[in-house]
DNA sequence: GTAACAGTAACTGTTACTGTTACATAATAA
DNA sequence: TTATTATGTAACAGTAACAGTTACTGTTAC
């Protein structure tokens, strides 16, 4: 990945607890409990996920949050996009090379070539994955 | 990838060269002209490829790097490898998570199944690509 | 108006990497 | 043997990105 952040990892957990908890109501202190986190650590990781419309929320006392499409129409891709949003790139290339050289003028395209390849074997991974058969295989399923 | 650096990019960049230029003489110096960086900064990326068994290099006056195997033998996962020893994963997964929590409980679990998942077909692209087609298609073949 | 909660800005500490200097070590050549 | 050349390696500063946290603003329900 571009960082090393766990900031997907948590998006991913957000959404599957929104999906699990579907009837109750859901709050960024809760999620803040089940992640073991600071609530403005979520507020900060859904701000994201809103703005690629993948959960909504609700101001005022009985504030809710919910997710705004279908659990199985939410695939892990989107929360990838979502997340990584600057930086989707998963490797970086060294683009200042020597433009005379006859190996250094070429890696940087011949690296993008690569990782371009790889990064689409990423996206086609995860976009096969669902939040909702996350939580219906690991969370519902288990126990 | 575990982490931004440019340092797989850089490793595979040096390979290359050293295929390329496999008659001549090979120092860090010339390397770092190529790659437009400092020399220690070759040699802190070269060590890695050392211990890894890709390159092998001699010292004094006429000190000398070169490949240690033939680069038809040598994939990109090799070097991604030698170079993300320490952090080879891909994504992070949150794991402080609260275990008393249906979905905190089993989210680590979960996650570290996709991961693993995501991470053989990254690793399984990798391992297709050797520096010897790198440099014979993208480098010798073009021009 | 008060309470509850999301939205958001701002600050700190930490980690990791890059760039760099400097020096020890080894091998060649005179 | 000595000077030279180049690798091996330690050490340090600067930078960028995150994670963790506090605190404030804005909105809704009662």
């Amino acid at each position: 990945m571009a960082n090393r952040s766990q900031q997907f990892s948590v998006a991913v957990h957000i959404l599957c607890f929104l999906e699990f908890n579907k009837e109750g109501r859901t709050t960024s202190e809760l999620l803040a409990m089940s992640v073991n986190a600071n609530p403005a650590a979520i507020r900060r990781i859904m701000r994201r996920l809103t703005k690629a419309g993948l959960i909504a929320s609700t101001l005022g006392t009985n504030a809710a949050i919910r997710l705004a499409k279908e659990a199985t129409h939410i695939t892990l891709l989107d929360v990838y996009r979502a997340t990584m949003e600057d930086n989707p790139e998963a490797f970086v290339v060294h683009k200042h090379t020597n433009p005379a050289c006859p190996v250094g003028s070429k890696m940087p395209f011949l690296l993008e070539g690569v990782y371009t390849k790889v990064q689409s074997t990423i996206e086609n991974e995860l976009s096969g994955v669902t939040i909702y058969s996350l939580v219906k295989d690991g969370i519902i399923g288990v126990d």
